[in-house]
DNA sequence: TCGCGACCCCAAACCGCTTTGGGCACGCCG
DNA sequence: CGGCGTGCCCAAAGCGGTTTGGGGTCGCGA
């Protein structure tokens, strides 16, 4: 489309050498000749082809992303645009492209081998995973850069991650509703193939044993994490015999279809049960009009989004150098969701 | 990172160029050669580089989506995941990559201009047009193909575009409210710098003066579609001397907001107040736990996605042709948030 | 037997950039 | 004055594919 190097280096009847030269920066051009050219390539809008000069230096300036879609439902998972959007302001800045693919769980391992073998990225994120995650060795085999964001437990091989202090989080979230009175604490998590899922529920379940409490499977519900789904596992608790006096719930999402349920069964949040989720900072679900109205394990998962770009930039210009990981702590904000359990005999003040 | 066209040819003992026919399907190879190739491509895991065969090609085999992050507010719009999730579907199936690029609003024509000139992309989408959006003529200028999904008042040029027939969907939304006995309807709406937001209040305004009713300002509010925005716009509604007994909400989650606000103010939906929302259909929002809790007007921005992507695609195979466009009719679905006016007089029956 | 298409295959040029390996001119030193 | 850096610039060789323009072999008809 645009105008090309030769011909942008006809025009100052200059060598492509010397043009190629004076733009990246080389000392082996003059400053007056250095000035003329960027100066015409600004005028001509000169802009070096992506793919002939990804081709000349081996790199492609860009990296990958996967995004899994469940193959049963179709689900695609809100956090993604936010953390996408972090992820993107940081490769703009540093000048990379951002190529995203929408696949199928089952084709997963192909995408990430073809993205890999035609050099499509030079590194690439990995999204969601699940326990023993496959494309872990898979993608230390290719020896192409990575970044997971989240971690994957039951993994020996060493890797990059960025992560939050899922178990902390929960068992702090639990602890607190039980020093509130709160004994039958329900659970709704995301699907428990999840990493994340996975050491949400360890750390509730911790916080629980230490008080001498078993989890009872029935307060815990686990799956995509829809309004709906949320909606109608509370339901179905808050039917039990002896229902939960309060909820965990892993996103705002589950926790509006929380609220949902909770409102049909004319019980208020706060009063007669507390509510606790998980809160991503999505951008679009601020819950901080003046005082929050879910108490919640708060961390952005925009932040992540910029910070596993960097991760990943950093291991990329050293791609010898050890596995990079971060864990970031979570904030238990308080809310107005939450509240002494209304059935627990008063605490000694 | 793979191996290479010249290696795989060499380990044949053909020729690259016969290996590249081969694998193409030209017809200048016979069969038995042809085999013997495609089975030592598969046995070796080759992969054409992405950035070479883009060189000799002239293509990029990619398609770009920009997605503004509006300046000031920094919000991500939700919808954006399911649309990306369905034009990646179809470019998947075509061999297609997809390149995203994040950016600020006041950069934005020069991430296509640099898209285009760089070559990174064959082909591009347009998001959330708005009034006389600049990037219609500026892409029509460079020449590139590109699909704007949604439309642009005031537009002159003609271009491709798929949109949803959001004047009518509002139209019917606030005459079914009228029909209802409702007469002050309130209106939460995106931002109206965005096309769609401004049909949409013709809509809703047409309906009503159908009607003999003005539009009355203080039942109308524009805003990023947050459910915090909701919720407070909605809670200053309802303090009015005239509150409204219906109200119109341009998405789900600011349906969500303005539901907060209704229990809050103990009033509920589709008894006391009447809700229509418009339902993106995102995945992670279903309304349709057996019978939808919004009535609502109803569009797959998901299936858009995948025909926005095709039409697309359409569009590059032959740049020549006149410009694409299509319209999809919205549903009206009834759900249990609306019901007859309680403070209107009594219809005759 | 010879000529002529088909049928297969190959060498080389090209896409637009980077980078290696000089080359020329000038100034400085011995 | 000759030699030698040094400062600037260029020609040409890649990067890994596609595509153009032949070229050899074989079978068939005259």
């Amino acid at each position: 489309m645009g105008i090309t190097l030769k011909e942008l280096a006809q025009s100052l009847r200059l060598s492509p050498t010397t043009v190629s030269r004076a733009l990246n920066g080389y000392p082996e051009v003059s400053e007056a000749t250095r000035w003329r050219v960027i100066d015409a390539a600004r005028r001509l809008n000169y802009r070096p082809n992506t793919r002939a000069k990804g081709l000349a230096t081996g790199r492609a300036q860009a990296i990958g992303h996967v995004i899994p879609v469940t193959d049963r439902h179709e689900i695609v998972n809100p956090v993604f645009a936010d953390f996408i959007a972090g992820a993107g302001e940081t490769y703009a800045r540093a000048g990379y492209d951002m190529v995203l693919s929408v696949v199928d769980d089952d084709e997963e391992t192909q995408v990430y081998r073809d993205l890999v073998a035609r050099g499509t990225v030079d590194g690439l994120i990995v999204h969601a995973p699940r326990q023993r995650d496959p494309r872990i060795p898979l993608l230390t085999e290719l020896g192409v850069p990575f970044v997971v964001h989240g971690r994957a437990t039951g993994t020996q091989v060493p890797y990059s991650w960025l992560d939050i202090n899922n178990h902390r989080g929960f068992r702090r979230a639990t602890a607190f509703l039980l020093e509130l009175g709160h004994r039958r604490i329900a659970l709704l998590n995301g699907l428990e193939e999840l990493d994340f899922a996975i050491r949400r529920r360890r750390g509730y379940a911790d916080a629980l044993a230490e008080h001498g409490i078993v989890a009872d499977p029935a307060l815990m519900a686990s799956g995509e994490m829809t309004e709906t789904n949320a909606r109608r596992a509370a339901r179905a608790m808050l039917t039990l015999d002896r229902p939960p006096t309060a909820f965990l719930a892993s996103s705002m999402i589950l926790g509006i279809g929380l609220r949902h349920a909770l409102w049909e069964a004319g019980l208020e949040p706060g009063r007669d049960v507390s509510v606790i989720v998980h809160d991503d900072e999505l951008s679009y679900l601020g819950n901080d009009d003046g005082v929050p109205f879910f108490t919640a394990t708060r961390s952005s998962v925009r932040e992540a989004g910029r910070l596993c770009g960097e991760m990943l930039l950093d291991l990329m210009a050293d791609p010898g150098r050890a596995p990079l990981t971060r864990l970031m702590e979570v904030d238990l904000t308080l809310g107005r969701s939450t509240g002494p359990c209304p059935t627990a005999p008063r605490a000694s003040a």
